[in-house]
DNA sequence: AACTTCACG
DNA sequence: ACGTACGTGAAGTTT
């Protein structure tokens, strides 16, 4: 056995490491007893971070409570292995920080399916998420167990990611090659390993306490812990990448970029990417560029360049004036780099042995609650289906593609009681649209397409707490006419400037965390209380994606699932069953939130994701 | 690491 | 006192 100690929040804790059967059977009687005690902390160390990479193992696996550690040595297999799995197996409380990647781990590595351990754990991530959102960048804490567990265990908690990468270093390694490389019976390696359940353990009765304390309610705890589920389950399916159509796609976008970054060179730019060459390159030309960046430089990005190259926002051209050949090749060059770099590269680049792509589905990303998707598939280009081509559904099945239908503005409808967006929600049929109802509404009915935009617009501008000249930037209309569309929105729609004063002194009695409508915490930066308004809006609609999540999975349908994308949700199904499974989604997806009728349209594609956005296949 | 840009809802 | 577009992930360049 090798056993060390070290000292958290002034007590002698002991991480040991057994080596032979003796050692495995004082393991044994040590995890029987702890496990009457309570909950047993959880956590593993890998290869890295790849999970269904060919070569991918599963190094150790630690249990602990607030004083000891084991660290199982899994990838001596034997005993060691047998060991460990038997004891997960026998687990009933257990915690687990970020558990999405353990589970995921223990299931594709361990045949232990994530199921049976979901059901058991409590992911003390989720509970620090729901206490604050923030992300360190935000002022928060964030939700890494190194800040956390020196916020609330230990301020001397050591930061064993940190410390491991030097160690790595000083084997010759990197942050990357590091965990696979590293002996196994490194001591730090290995006492690290042994601290992390330690921290989880004790990170555990803490954030419960302040759960408590702050009065969140233990439904929505579980409720994320479903969702967490789901969204592993989702990793787990991942999706098929078509890769005799990624690779030649992936070559002629680089040919593409080259090409277009060939031109710019003759032009004194010799990397598109760098603003600063590109500014001054176009400003050499005779070109007069006064948008400046947040830290102060010329700006040269698509808005600027553009309009430099007489192209409007769908890159069609204008005719107002001689198009810049050097704007032009930046933008061409730019956008085959990061179509192909970023996409279809990637797609291949991450693909598993079997070809498919499992992003990391986080569900509470954002400080609204909001999920985010890794490998950038929520991201993909949405104006043209050359990249999501790329992406199939399972053979024999086709791609079912279910969003709801204006869900943030029946969200604001229903949670400020807009009276007249409400009666319109309420009377409108399949075919309502918010915008034309709402120019109708102020213009008569000889309100035109332009009247739509202008108050589609103002209407997110409420949604977001933009200003006026946010809004005629991104509708294209001038500052007098959103500032006359803002204004006679605010007539029609009254409630919504009363509910923001409302939602802010709320939210300041509170400490500047607003409530939401689940009881989820929502910080607000003090400098920017408005946001409040976009704050509930988005996290409600994420509550409602969550809530149809879990009508899904009642429904049977979780298996057909392959992304949940903010207001939609992206399935696999069976050609021959595809009608009835849509119908089924938009069932799952429908609501009634305080009067509004929230609902959702499925679409039917063909094999790839692309066909829905006019792909023929 | 900070900044800038670009892709999405 | 007043007014403020919201939320992400990924890649490239510069410091």
């Amino acid at each position: 056995m090798k056993i060390y100690r070290h000292e958290i929040a002034g007590d002698r804790v002991t991480v040991r490491v057994p080596e032979d059967a003796a050692d495995l059977r004082e393991f044994w009687q040590w995890f029987y007893e702890a496990r009457a005690r309570g909950p047993i902390a959880l956590d593993t160390e890998t290869t890295g971070l790849d999970i269904y990479t060919p070569g991918y193992s599963l190094r150790t696996v630690q249990f602990g409570d607030a004083h000891n550690a084991w660290v199982l040595l899994y990838e001596r297999g034997g005993w060691h292995a047998q060991y460990a799995r038997e004891a997960i197996q026998r687990c009933r409380q257990v915690l687990i920080h970020n558990a999405a990647f353990d589970w995921l781990v223990l299931d594709e590595h361990a045949g232990i399916p994530l199921e049976s351990l979901a059901e058991w754990t409590t992911d003390t991530r989720i509970l620090a998420a729901l206490i604050d959102p923030r992300q360190p960048s935000e002022a928060g804490i964030g939700t890494a167990l190194k800040p956390l567990a020196a916020h609330w265990v230990d301020p001397a908690a050591p930061d064993t990611q940190g410390g491991l990468t030097k160690v790595f270093n000083s084997l010759g390694l990197t942050k990357e090659t590091g965990w696979a490389g590293i002996p196994l019976t490194h001591p730090t390696y290995l006492l690290y390993a042994g601290l992390d359940v330690i921290l989880t353990a004790r990170l555990e009765p803490v954030l419960r306490r302040e759960i408590r304390r702050l009065g969140v309610r233990d439904e929505l705890v579980n409720y994320e812990h479903e969702i967490a589920a789901m969204c592993a389950h989702m990793q787990r399916a991942g999706l098929l990448v078509d890769q005799e159509y990624a690779a030649p796609l992936a070559a002629r976008l680089a040919e593409e970029a080259e090409r277009f970054a060939a031109v710019a060179a003759r032009y004194g730019v010799a990397s598109v990417g760098s603003p600063a060459q590109v500014a001054d390159a176009l400003v050499g030309m005779g070109e007069r560029l006064t948008e400046r960046t947040k830290g102060g430089a010329l700006a040269t990005d698509k808005t600027v360049l553009l309009p430099l190259a007489d192209l409007d926002r769908d890159w069609q051209r204008i005719g107002a004036r001689a198009p810049n050949p050097l704007a032009d090749a930046v933008l061409r060059a730019k956008r085959a780099s990061k179509w192909g770099v970023t996409y279809a590269e990637a797609f291949l680049s991450k693909a598993s042995g079997a070809g498919r792509i499992h992003p990391a589905i986080s569900p509470l990303a954002a400080r609204t609650g909001r999920m985010s998707v890794t490998a950038g598939l929520h991201q993909l280009p949405s104006s043209d289906h050359v990249i999501r081509r790329a992406i199939l559904a399972e053979p024999g099945h086709v791609v079912i593609s279910t969003d709801f239908q204006a869900v943030e503005m029946r969200v604001l409808a229903a949670l400020a009681k807009v009276r007249r967006m409400v009666e319109g929600f309420v009377s409108g049929g399949a075919e309502f649209d918010i915008h034309t109802y709402t120019a109708k509404l102020i213009k008569g009915e000889r309100a035109t397409p332009k009247d739509r935009k202008v108050f589609k617009g103002a209407g997110f501008g409420k949604v977001y707490g933009g200003g006026i000249a946010t809004i005629a930037k991104q509708t294209g209309a001038t500052e007098a006419e959103i500032a006359q569309a803002v204004a006679a929105y605010d007539r029609a729609f009254p409630e919504i400037k009363r509910a923001s004063s409302r939602w802010q002194r709320q939210a300041f009695q509170n400490g500047m965390v607003f409530i939401s409508a689940t009881g989820r915490r929502l910080p607000l930066d003090r400098d920017r209380t408005y946001s409040v308004v976009n704050y509930a809006c988005q996290s409600a609609a994420r509550d409602l994606l969550g809530q149809a999540m879990l009508h899904v999975k009642a429904a049977g349908l979780l298996e057909y699932c392959r992304l949940p994308i903010h207001d939609e949700l992206l399935a696999s199904a069976p050609k021959r069953e595809a009608a009835e499974i849509a119908r089924e989604f938009e069932k799952c997806m429908t609501f009634d939130l305080y009067g509004v009728p929230i609902v959702a349209d499925a679409e039917i594609g063909g094999r790839s994701w692309g066909s829905l956005y006019g792909a023929d296949y």
